[in-house]
DNA sequence: CTTGACCTTCCCATTGTGGGAATCCCCATC
DNA sequence: GATGGGGATTCCCACAATGGGAAGGTCAAG
């Protein structure tokens, strides 16, 4: 199938798709003309790609999760590992994302948001240290 | 003072310093020789804008608060709501991590992680939905 | 045979940061 | 005065993931 039509079955936009291609995540046949040509196994793994990214794995993961989905004597322990670490990275993002969201609302709740030109935001950004 | 001292003095490297100068956000005099010259001043905003990016703030946010910063009539109901869109953007985007880590976790703690290769990680990833 | 929808590749932009090259400047030492 | 080291300048490139858009080839229906 044309990639357009890939695209729509597998939710992964055609300019998507040509970039997973060029990372070596999928590798659809080509036809005379030069149109990349997608199976059903192609969709899968541009669905699996999707999900993983929906997850927020980096396409560097998504490679080797491909490589252990492919793998019919995987371990399991691999996959875990990749996502355990992940889990941990996100964690950790998400963590720092929230105490710097929740110091700054510190910061707005002790300011009077009228037209007083006083601003603890604006002192506490100013300083020097 | 030299790009060197200022890089050191305010925490910001000098390849940034320049960064933010193209954006705008600092203007320091040029020497004879067309070197950059640092005053105190500049000192101050290169510390408001490494605080400010400390906390995320993007740089066109910087920008605003450090207009904001300068302007002797400001409201701070204007400084709080630029930080306040941000914290919500913050919390947004955190709490998008952390349910997706969440869900990863869940998938992770019924994967053997073992030799095995049955994996509900990987399962899960196959959907076709 | 034209038209419109689709495909191809290639370049550019984003955001913020850093690496590195080529070139120039300043100061101190021999 | 020459030389050397450390710093300054600008310019290009890279990252990760995504999208926009141009210039051109292809196919199918009218």
């Amino acid at each position: 199938m044309n990639i357009g039509e890939a695209a729509r079955r597998s939710g992964v936009s055609a300019k998507m798709i040509r970039h997973y291609e060029t990372q070596g995540l999928v590798r659809p046949q080509r036809l005379a003309n030069g149109y990349r040509d997608y199976a059903e196994a192609d969709l899968a793994v541009l669905r699996f790609i999707r999900h993983a990214r929906a997850l927020a794995f980096p396409l560097e993961d998504v490679r080797k999760l491909l490589a252990l989905w492919g793998d019919r004597n995987r371990a399991s322990a691999d996959v875990r590992r990749i996502a355990l670490a992940h889990v941990a990275a996100l964690e950790s993002k998400a963590q720092a994302m929230q105490a710097m969201a929740a110091s700054l609302r510190h910061l707005a709740a002790h300011c009077h948001g009228d037209a007083r030109p006083d601003c603890p935001i604006l002192d506490e950004l100013e300083k020097s240290s």
